[in-house]
DNA sequence: GAAAGCACTTTCCTTGAGGAAACTACGTAA
DNA sequence: TTACGTAGTTTCCTCAAGGAAAGTGCTTTC
């Protein structure tokens, strides 16, 4: 019979491990943060704007990537009465409760830079 | 000619991105923040304990992702001068420094389940 | 001397993430 | 009428992440 974890086997830690693949599960993949944060700092965005803000970054990513975060509510699509049609992508009320882990993800990595080059 | 980006081409959001992928880099894949989760609240654990911890993981990937860390500095090796030897593996100073980065992205997805189904 | 525990490594395999490029569709400006 | 800008979708491809299972080497216990 295999023996039973110790640490991890109380409630409050298997809430915290859900919790942790949750987070990771809603933000995973290589440009969630990217796309997150350049929506914190440049409020509302096209397509393109996007497209050209987020370096490296190809068409299909972005699109698979904003329907993503749009369908876990942190970012919001407007589809614009513009003659050429244009679409306004902003981040929700809900996605800029992320800023504090972008902010912390920023500056741990910051430091990191540092300490390990300095 | 492609046109510029105007909100990330600043320096100091040039920086922020890539800490961010740096940040990432470090910590990628399915199992980093568990580990480390589970040696922060563990202390010093073996490689079985780990086993047992950590629901799912499978030796091979313990085994890299450990040496992964391990190479990062956040965790530290120590080979056990005992009868069958034994490895005490443990959170470095360093790796304590993700207790903050972890913490929140375990209350942002309590709150995120709760603000889904509550 | 057989089994079981520790700590891994190795091999083989599958799946999915992600990139490149082409294509759709609509409207405007030159 | 040709080109450009908007906002994507679709297809094809590759590579790396990750899982399963078996093997390695050592030691102690039954």
């Amino acid at each position: 019979m295999k023996k039973k974890s110790v640490i991890n086997d109380t409630p409050v830690c298997q809430v915290r491990m859900q919790a942790i693949s949750d987070t990771m599960s809603i933000l995973s993949g290589k440009w969630k943060f990217h796309i997150l944060g350049t929506l914190i700092e440049g409020n509302k965005l096209g397509f393109m704007d996007l497209l050209r803000e987020i370096d490296g970054i190809g068409t299909k990513m972005l699109s698979k990537e904003l329907q993503d975060l749009e369908m876990n509510q942190l970012i919001s699509r407007k589809v614009m009465d513009t003659k050429p049609i244009t679409v306004e992508y902003s981040i929700t009320k809900y996605g800029a409760t992320l800023e504090p882990l972008i902010n912390e993800l920023a500056s741990w990595g910051i430091n990191y830079r540092q300490s390990v080059h300095g």
